[in-house]
DNA sequence: ATAATAGTGTCTCTGAGACACTATGTA
DNA sequence: TACATAGTGTCTCAGAGACACTATTAT
C-alpha cells in the first residue's frame, strides 16, 4: 500500500566536549528498521502534543537522555523516498550543546546503549543517512565558531580562557593563537570575569570566567 | 477530527531584480484558507511523485511560474499547530534566484494573480506566517552576499560590473564602494570578461562579463 | 569642450597572525 | 631555583574603506 503521508521525525545532534575533543551522542537502535545500528537520537512528531517541531525535538531529547538543553537549533531538513525503508520520510535535524560537566548525567540516565563518539569520526555503518546529518550539524557548528561565535553552551558554569580556547580548537579542528583569541574576547560582552576566583593547579592559577546570562549563540 | 499527520508543504521565495531593486514573487490565494490573501508560491508534497522535497519545490515553482530555476536552496522549516487553520502543518522554505532578464517570462505564464513585491516590504496582511518566511529567506540571501558570495543567478547572461554591484547593493540595502567591490572581484574565479564585448550607452562603454559555467552560489 | 559613466591608484586604518616576552603559581 | 602554564606586548602584513584620480565615449 502506498503511503500518502510522509513519516515526520526530528533527529538531534547533541554535542559535548569530552577529553578535550568534540563528541556527538549516538544511540543504538532497538527496533527495526536498521536494528542494532547506531543513529542520532530522534523521534516521531506527535501533532497532538507538540506545538511545533522545536517542541518535538525537546521532548525526544529529554526522553532519550533525561537532559533539557537550554538551546536547540535547526540545521536542515532531510527528506525523500529512499532514506528510510519504511517509505517517504522527512526529518528535521537540530543540534544542541551540552556543557562538558553534564556529560555523565546523560550516560547515567539512558536506557538504550549510547555512546559519545568523536564528532569528526562518528563511525561507519550508521543508520539511515545519519552520517550526512552529523556532517551537516558539525558544519553548522564549525561555521558559527569560525565566525567568532563562542560555544558557551559547551562550557561548564565556570571556565578559564584556555579551556574556552581548547573548546573552539576542538570544534574547528585547528590550533588557535592564544594572543589573537584573547584579544578578540576583549570586545565580547558575553563572558565576564569572576573576580578573585581562580583555578589552582601545578602552575600559575588561571582566572575563571562565566557566560553572561542571557547570551545568545 | 484530530489530524494524525501534518500537512507537509514547500514554499518558495523567488527573488529577482526589477528596476534596480530586489523583488520577491507573491501570488494571490485562490482557495481557502486565507482566500484572497497574498502568499509565497507553495504547494503540497506529493510522496508519489517527488523523490525528495527539493523536487517538490521544483515542481511547485515550475507549475506556478513556468520557470525552471537552476538553483534552489533550503532556508528553514516552519511548523506548528497554529500557523495554518487546517491544522498541524510543516513547510520547508526554499529560495531561488531568477535572472532579471527572465522576469517577464514568469508574469506571462502565471494563471493566478501574481506580483513582484519589494523584498524588503512585501506588504502587510500576508497569508499564514509568510511575512516571517520572506524575512528568513531575505536574511539568508543577504547573509550570503555580505560574505562575499556573488548573486550571479540574479544576473542576466551578460552583465557589467556596475550592474553586478547594483544587484549586491539592492540585496544588502546599502551602497558599496566601486573600487573596493572591483578589487575583490579580481580574485574571484566565477566571472569572466567577454573580450571585445561592451555595452554602448550615452557614456564610456562598459565591459561585459558573464558567470563562469559551473559556478556555485 | 563638457557631461557622464567606466575604471584605477593610493593613502590610511583596522584587525589577524606570528611570536617573543613577562607574570605567577607549584615543586 | 627550575618549570609550566597564564597572560601581554608588539611587529608585520593583508584587506577594507574612503576618495581622488584617469579613461573613454556621446553630444
Amino acid at each position: 500500500m502506498k503511503k500518502l503521508f510522509p513519516l515526520v521525525t526530528t533527529d538531534i545532534a547533541l554535542f559535548t566536549i569530552q577529553d578535550r575533543s568534540l563528541r556527538v551522542l549516538m544511540v543504538r537502535r532497538a527496533n527495526e528498521p536498521e536494528f542494532g545500528k547506531w543513529a542520532l537520537p530522534g523521534g516521531i512528531l506527535n501533532p497532538g502534543d507538540d506545538a511545533h517541531l522545536d517542541a518535538t525535538a525537546q521532548r525526544v531529547l529529554s526522553g532519550k537522555t533525561g537532559v533539557d538543553v537550554p538551546f536547540l537549533k535547526q540545521v536542515a531538513t532531510f527528506s525523500g523516498a529512499a532514506r528510510d525503508p519504511r517509505g517517504w520520510s522527512l526529518s528535521v535535524l537540530y543540534y544542541a550543546l551540552l556543557p562538558s560537566d553534564q556529560v555523565h548525567a546523560v550516560a547515567g540516565r539512558a536506557t538504550d546503549a549510547i555512546e559519545w563518539r568523536d564528532a569528526y569520526a562518528p563511525g561507519s555503518g550508521l543508520a539511515f543517512d545519519h552520517a550526512d546529518l552529523v556532517d551537516a550539524a558539525l558544519a553548522m557548528l564549525r561555521d558559527k565558531v569560525s565566525r567568532a561565535a563562542l560555544p558557551l553552551h559547551l562550557m561548564p558554569a565556570r571556565f578559564t580562557l584556555t579551556e574556552l580556547q581548547q573548546t573552539c580548537e576542538s570544534i574547528l579542528g585547528r590550533p588557535l593563537d592564544k594572543s589573537v583569541f584573547r584579544r578578540r574576547l576583549k570586545d565580547e560582552l558575553c563572558i565576564e570575569q569572576l573576580p578573585g576566583e581562580f583555578v589552582y593547579g601545578a602552575q600559575r592559577p588561571a582566572q575563571l570566567y562565566r557566560a553572561v546570562n542571557g547570551f545568545r549563540f
